[in-house]
DNA sequence: AATTGTGAAACACTTCACAGCC
DNA sequence: GGCTGTGAAGTGTTTCACAATT
């Protein structure tokens, strides 16, 4: 049996999270023009352990040589296969505030992988707008457009009230992960991935450090 | 023996990481006028299990009463001090760039426990100009800044390039806590909390979990 | 009767240590 | 000889299940 080649058992989140580190990690070495690294190399680099990363990489089948290390182009093309960035998935950006706007004009710029193809807001005012090559379309339009260019990811930069009738509206539109960078509990069918990014509990933990020290 | 108040063995991160969350839930609970919460009610709100939440406020020493749950105004008060957000720890932004700019005008109107009081960017189009209620200042006044405002955490946001140069200079500063937005990994001394947040990273993660779908 | 607080069990993830292969 | 790949041990975190308390 066994399903898509080379892919072990469960594999943890947090590997999975780890994988984009290693590919930026890995063009950049590989840029350089260094054909050859070992997970001791990349320990350095990274500041993972090098038996995590070569746990990691075991995880989605073997890629290395035994005695000399691992192939910086091939193991690009394949970590790059495994996070599925082979595909082009598209993404919409729901928000064209400050946040929005930057977090948009930040994409464009680098992120050639998970590009943003739409931009919607529901202020009159911001639509219409051009943000780089891209018009903010008004709110309206989302389950639509999203159908039509197949979007697939989403990233939400919306006031903390309206966040969760927009993910719901996603979700509805068959939209599969979700970053959140508005400060709500997002509630979803669970086969919707999410991912919340939120300042202000950022900047408290980070006081809770600062604080009382230690860290681990 | 036995050090601060009601403190228990070592604390897992992930549970402080959580306390914030639990923060904000029960000071909207409050703001109410609810005054009693049970461990299952805040499980319903914040998504975390009941089990946890009172494991999470058990390794702070106990603050529920058996039978009825958790008094929220009570509790509002303990977390912010447990967080030490009753000290008012300032923060400096470094790039005022437009997410740099982003997350000061985002932060100023909505985060009053921890407040950016100085920031700083390199660009002479951008020193002078004011977000909010404060001015942009030259990045050579940083050490200076720091000491006099008595600034203990920092919120970078600059490109690449500079990120590692900026965060040596904040740890030499005596800055306890960086919350880093530039797609770069930090070297800095143990002492120094570093918060990663890469938009880049996440969106490939989110592609993984889009492509190869199962959450978790 | 309801709900906390907590040891013990289960699960998840990381590190160790070494066999296997180049 | 050097470095990968991996079971086994160790550590960290969550869930279970129930005694303690109001």
């Amino acid at each position: 049996m066994a399903g898509e080649q080379g892919q072990k058992d469960r594999i943890p989140q947090v590997a999975v999270r780890r994988l984009p580190v290693y590919l930026r990690t890995l063009s950049q070495v590989r840029d350089q023009g260094i054909e050859i690294v070992s997970s001791a190399d990349l320990a350095l680099l990274t500041g993972f352990s090098s038996e995590q990363i070569r746990k990691d990489f075991a995880y989605f089948g073997a890629f290395g040589t035994r005695g000399r290390g691992y192939n910086t182009a091939t193991l690009v093309n394949r970590l790059r296969t495994i996070l599925g960035l082979d595909q082009e998935l598209k993404a919409a950006l729901v928000g064209a505030g400050h946040l929005g706007t930057a977090l948009a004009r930040y994409s464009l710029s680098r992120q050639r992988d998970v590009p943003i193809v739409s931009i919607f807001d529901n202020d009159p005012e911001r639509i219409g707008r051009a943000i780089g090559p891209i018009t903010v379309e008004s709110v309206d339009r989302l389950e639509e457009t999203v159908r039509e260019q197949g979007i697939r990811l989403a990233i939400l930069a919306v006031p903390a009230g309206a966040a969760q009738g927009v993910a719901s509206r996603l979700s509805a539109a068959g939209i599969e992960a979700i970053l959140n960078f508005s400060p709500t509990k997002l509630d979803l069918p669970p086969d919707v991935y999410v991912q919340q990014i939120d300042l202000g509990l950022e900047l408290q933990s980070m006081a809770y450090f600062a604080a009382q020290g230690r860290r681990n």
